[in-house]
DNA sequence: GGGTCTTGCGCG
DNA sequence: AAAGCGCGCAAGACCC
């Protein structure tokens, strides 16, 4: 049995307050001596980010947490709590955004710190909890959640190890060496002076879409956008240099010179990420772009001497999460090895690209092109998985919620939805009004569409790696987060770690395990397979 | 000079 | 000017 919860409170004055399940609260004039003293314990206190940075910096770190914060997001949205307390008070400063609650460290926060009252909090969570029908859905949910906001301090503490040396040669490669402040590197100014000799446009700035869109009028191409997928159907000579040139400047300006600057010290690249970020429960980043990084510049993710990294990514994700969800026993038995391939075994279509754009068409919502016309046959062979995405989006169109499979609800349409949605039922509402509402009904079932995949999909990542992070603790051993092997990167369906060499083949173990129990956490028992693709490089681009 | 919007493109 | 979801970021445009 795990030694249970501890909560952690702060005061405005700062003092530390621990308080325990049986109500004795106590005074804690050291926290990281704390706990150290107290193994095992999960840890309850506002917000992860609020505790956990500085605590990693003085070299403690925790094994389990709640973080009220994420937790309440949660309870307070899901269709599953809605009969509760918590969801029926008013919102308060629990529903705040991040960073805006509590001791107010912000250097121009000028309002009374808001002291929250944890333990009330807690308390409010765990009969929320307590009152559905499976307690141990949305327990897990909110587990996985937490964990989440643990891995990404740790992600950003630890840092993924980046050579600035190997990364400034690929940068010179691209685009020439890096030029004095305010000039282009020499590539680019080639090709900016070649798209001006072409279109004729001696003052030209490639970089300004208005001016380029003048430009390209003036020279005859009829184009309503500047966007790389309009030009390229264009026949014509600048065509070619100015998707060159910005592609170029795209790298240039987005993971150029200024960014390893700004995101890349002491050999690490140490981005923010911000679990929950997303409605759907993925992550999203903040600062650094972490979620972002082109392939192009991979490669200057080094391990360090004597280290390795592990790639590890869950293949065809969403699909499998689909199946496992609607307990699709054809689609789980399609996924028995590559996916799309099962998919083409099973006779539904007859290519495997037909089978992979089918399914995001099934998942994304396609009306049109190939994915929409491919879409039935999908219909036809899997009928659980497309019924169950087929009703999300029926749902959304009725400005109805929906739910992962671990709990999480999307949120009602915002008041100029509904609002549209009840003009188009008035007596005397135009066929304008109509079809406007018609359509906002349609993309909003796209979205509910999506969001009960991708929403789950995010909750099987918080699994694996929350699996993976106690396993790779306990691989550590008595080794510190960073002397041991360590998550460095996390991208939706794919993590790396640092590993010392010696470990590397226990961390391989390790990723697989996780992703088996992973499935188990979401789906119980189930047919379904959540194969990953390991590599064990020595630097990031060698992965696929 | 600042804040916000638009465009375009990187990732899944 | 996306068909088909979810993001973040940078640059320029635009407004005050």
């Amino acid at each position: 049995m795990a030694a249970g919860h501890i909560i952690l409170a702060r005061a405005a004055d700062g003092s530390v307050t621990a308080t325990s399940e049986d109500g004795r609260a106590e005074a804690v004039p050291d926290l990281a001596a704390y706990l150290r003293e107290h193994p095992g314990v999960r840890w309850v206190w506002d917000d992860t980010t609020r505790w956990y940075p500085a605590l990693l910096a003085q070299g403690v770190r925790v094994d389990r947490c709640h973080d009220l914060r994420l937790c309440h997001v949660i309870l307070r949205n899901s269709v599953l709590t809605a009969g509760s307390a918590l969801a029926a008070a008013p919102a308060g400063p629990w529903d705040e955004p991040l960073g805006a609650i509590g001791g107010g460290d912000g250097l121009f926060d000028l309002e009374e710190p808001v002291v929250l009252d944890v333990v009330a909090e807690f308390r409010l969570q765990r009969d929320a909890v307590a009152g559905t029908a499976d307690p141990g859905r949305i327990a897990r949910l909110l587990a996985a959640e937490s964990a989440g906001a643990l891995v990404a301090a740790e992600l950003t503490f630890a840092g993924m190890p980046w050579r600035a040396d190997v990364h400034d040669r690929v940068l010179t490669g691209i685009l020439g060496p890096r030029p004095a402040p305010g000039e282009r590197p020499a590539c680019l100014a080639e090709l900016a002076d070649e798209l001006r000799r072409i279109l004729d446009a001696p003052d030209l700035n490639p970089d300004s879409q208005p001016a380029l869109m003048k430009a390209l009028t003036r020279a005859g191409l009829r184009v309503s956008s500047t966007a790389r997928w309009e030009l390229r159907r264009i026949d014509h000579p600048v065509i070619a240099p100015l998707l060159e040139y910005k592609k170029l400047a795209r790298l240039l300006s987005a993971n150029g010179w200024h960014w390893l600057d700004t995101w890349v010290s002491g050999g690490r690249f140490r981005p923010t990420y911000v679990p929950g970020g997303v409605v759907t429960g993925r992550w999203a980043s903040d600062g650094g772009g972490a979620l972002q990084l082109p392939k192009e510049v991979r490669s200057a993710a080094v391990a360090d001497p004597g280290w390795k990294l592990v790639v590890a990514d869950a293949s065809q994700l969403e699909p499998r999460v689909l199946a496992g969800m609607s307990r699709d026993a054809e689609l789980a038995r399609a996924g028995q090895g590559d996916l799309y391939d099962g998919i083409v075994r099973s006779g539904a279509v007859s290519k495997r690209d037909d089978a992979k754009v089918a399914m995001l068409g099934a998942m994304y919502g396609a009306t049109t092109g190939d994915s929409g016309r491919l879409m039935p046959r999908l219909a036809r062979q899997f009928p659980r998985a497309i019924a169950l995405v087929e009703h999300a989006a029926r749902a959304g169109e009725r400005g109805e919620r929906v739910t992962t499979m671990l709990g999480r609800s999307s949120p009602v349409p915002g008041g100029a939805w509904q609002l549209a949605q009840s003009a188009a039922l008035g007596e005397d509402a135009g066929e304008d009004e109509a079809s406007r509402a018609r359509g906002q009904a349609r993309a909003w079932g796209r979205f509910t569409r999506n969001f009960v995949v991708q929403g789950s999909a995010a909750e099987w990542a918080l699994c694996w790696m929350g699996g993976l992070r106690s396993r790779l603790q306990a691989i550590a051993g008595q080794r510190w987060l960073t002397d041991g092997p360590h998550l460095v990167f996390f991208l939706h369906d794919e993590v790396v770690v640092h590993s010392p060499a010696e470990d590397v083949e226990a961390v391989v173990a390790a990723v697989r395990e996780s992703a088996a129990d992973a499935g188990r956490l979401l789906f119980g028992e189930t047919e379904v397979t959540f194969p990953l693709t390991v590599a064990v490089v020595d630097h990031y681009g060698e992965a696929k």
